[in-house]
DNA sequence: ATGCAGGGTTCGC
DNA sequence: GCGAACCCTGCA
């Protein structure tokens, strides 16, 4: 991959291939961008400011303020390629894979997805995109760089000295603000131990966390980075594997197990480019 | 206008 | 293991 160096600030500028920031930054899977117009967006983690933006046809990205790993961020070493034409062998993503080619997933700040995710249950993207732009005004801080004015994401510390009841009045994340809470706290306590676990082990420890059930934890651990053998099954993903898969599982666990015999290490791309593909019909 | 769904989870039985 | 309740808002 290439790295460009600025001689003066050595300042890194990632190269994004093949890549489509509308579908991969501002649909389902991260909550935490702004597009401030067709060829430029800025993430606003807690962790880290990215600036990306296209530039003589490719899109690059730089870090703004913090400390986030570009690389890791935008699994710059992933082949994509090759998990298209895996897909691809299968005729149920001819039209997905071909539409939304760009699509891909990022890995997010573990306690950024946790809290966006727990806010997701039982809502839908524009407010949960509001919610956690909410949280971000209210109690994130003013991070100076020179594109534009911006607050970051609140860390763990920060939200869980908010009492639910602030949270609730300011955000409108209604019922699941003291689960924001409380994760919050939990998070706090556990992190050193939590980040370090993988795939399903990860998955049943997330769902110690209040407002964290199976298909909540799955997002987590994936769009964290931390899984790629299954994909969230949501209202979505119920629906598009029983009229495209004719399979309905009894048991949560069995649907992981199914994704992961089915597509492997693809599996979260599989379920990405199926969800992004078929909520938008 | 009123009813319902939205990237589910919790609680009580 | 099953069903109801849940903040709120856009859209039919």
């Amino acid at each position: 991959m290439e790295i460009i160096r600025k001689n003066k600030t050595k300042m890194k500028l990632w190269k994004i291939n093949d890549y489509n920031p509308e579908i991969s930054l501002l649909g389902g899977h991260n909550f935490f961008w702004k597009r401030i117009n067709e060829n430029e967006y800025i993430s606003f983690h807690n962790e880290g400011g990215i600036y990306l933006y296209k530039s003589k046809g490719f899109w690059r990205a730089e870090l703004l303020y913090g400390f986030l790993d570009i690389e890791n961020y935008f699994q710059l070493d992933i082949d994509y390629d090759a998990i298209l034409s895996t897909l691809s062998k299968d005729i149920v993503f001819k039209k997905p894979v071909s539409e939304l080619r760009g699509l891909k997933l990022t890995s997010q700040p573990f306690f950024d997805v946790l809290i966006s995710f727990i806010i997701s249950s039982n809502n839908n993207i524009n407010r949960i995109r509001k919610s956690v732009l909410d949280i971000t005004k209210n109690y994130g801080a003013k991070q100076k760089n020179k594109i534009i004015d911006i607050n970051n994401f609140p860390a763990p510390e920060k939200i869980s000295n908010i009492t639910a009841e602030e949270l609730k009045e300011k955000t409108g994340v209604g019922y699941r603000a003291g689960y924001l809470t409380n994760s919050a706290k939990l998070f706090i306590k556990d992190k050193d131990d939590i980040i370090n676990y993988k795939e399903d082990i990860l998955v049943e420890k997330l769902k110690e966390f209040p407002g964290v059930g199976d298909k909540v934890a799955d997002c987590v651990a994936i769009y964290s980075g931390r899984a790629q053998t299954f994909s969230p099954m949501d209202r979505w993903a119920t629906k598009i594997l029983y009229d495209v898969y004719d399979v309905d599982f009894k048991k949560y666990k069995d649907a992981r197990k199914w994704w992961k015999m089915k597509f492997g290490k693809n599996a979260s791309y599989a379920g990405q480019f199926l969800f992004e593909y078929y909520r938008r019909r």
